[in-house]
DNA sequence: ACCTGAACACCGTTCAAGT
DNA sequence: ACCTGAACACCGTTCAAGT
């Protein structure tokens, strides 16, 4: 009676299936490697079955875009909030590297995420939903650090799509191999520093 | 006797012709607008034409990826070189909108160099090497500003890297119109300004 | 040398038909 | 309700054959 009764003739909860098994193939090979057959395939049901909780594939990348945002969004709050002593600045800093540090993780996902291939948000008001919210935890540790004397002069907006800009091409030149270093946790470190400083300056 | 003097059972110079178009097409739908197909009919050549010319399709965009880069370093030369008078900080802040300028005059396009969707550049060296380019363009003229006295403590990669991501992150949120903004020359002004000032701070 | 037509192995998506 | 098989209109790419 439930919606985990059944494995018979329906496949129980093929959605959830569905996504699930969309981000093990991304994480696998690429975005570009997810074919609506292969998947049905995977799963063991026909090519047409994933129609049923899906418009298109575009609607089933999406939904897997927007999962990734809501990830993202948590840990850049528990970055956030995680150690209330210290400086907004500090912990400001410390959500920048959170950020980068979430993308290269899991590097196709993130591309997925920003719709480089087949996800073009302003088609999907649910991803620009979560585009925006993730936008608004960095704002809201901008008024926290104007709350606490810092970034006086600063538009929180402005700050925000700055350190946004800084922390997602980072993390994309950091996926596509753009910039050969060896030590990447020392790079995000002083690019974030950088930043920081910058702001700090300004106080 | 020269390239240009056959419009007969050859096409002329079916090389030129497949970046031109390609470009277009690009321009026209983007990326996932070019097909092979579509590309020969257009330019009215059989469907294997082009491949007498390159590899795949991917050997292709990544020819067309590899033009705008050389383009995308010009500009930036240019912002760099054009007025000497100018304080070097000054010139690398107007280098930086002048990255973002070029990136959102042809947004289709530059999403293209930076691979999205076909073009890996660890598969193809020669955009790896236009990559690098673009980023000791940055670097040359950081080391500007460490002879006029600026930037004392900072490693020229680092602030180069720095500079890139913001520049990189901003052109990408712009194009897929993350940031719902009015005056986009505004914001790229602001974005620009915060990371001099906080560069300028350290002197 | 350069171009062609036919063919192969893939796609995403649709639709009438089954349980 | 949910699933299926056959079919349609696309792809990129290959290969023997033409001029």
């Amino acid at each position: 009676m439930s919606t985990s009764d059944s494995k018979s003739y329906h496949h129980g909860d093929l959605r959830q299936a569905l996504l699930e098994t969309t981000r093990q193939m991304i994480a696998e090979e690429g975005v570009e490697g997810v074919t609506m057959r292969g998947l049905a395939q995977r799963i063991g049901v026909s090519r047409t079955a994933p129609y049923r909780h899906f418009e298109n594939k575009a609607a089933l990348l999406a939904a897997v875009a927007q999962e990734g945002f809501e990830e993202l969004i948590k840990h850049l709050r528990c970055a956030r909030t995680a150690d209330p002593t210290l400086s907004p600045i500090i912990r400001f800093e410390k959500m920048g590297m959170s950020y980068v540090q979430f993308a290269i993780a899991q590097p196709t996902a993130y591309r997925l995420m920003y719709g480089a291939d087949a996800v073009r948000a302003e088609d999907h008001p649910e991803v620009r939903e979560v585009v925006r919210r993730t936008l608004d935890e960095l704002i809201e540790m901008i008024q926290e650090c104007k709350a606490a004397g810092f970034l006086k002069t600063y538009h929180p907006r402005d700050v925000g799509m700055t350190v946004w800009s800084a922390c997602h091409g980072l993390s994309l030149l950091l996926i596509d191999q753009h910039l050969q270093i060896d030590n990447v946790d020392q790079l995000i470190e002083r690019v974030t520093r950088i930043v920081r400083v910058g702001l700090e300056g300004e106080r």
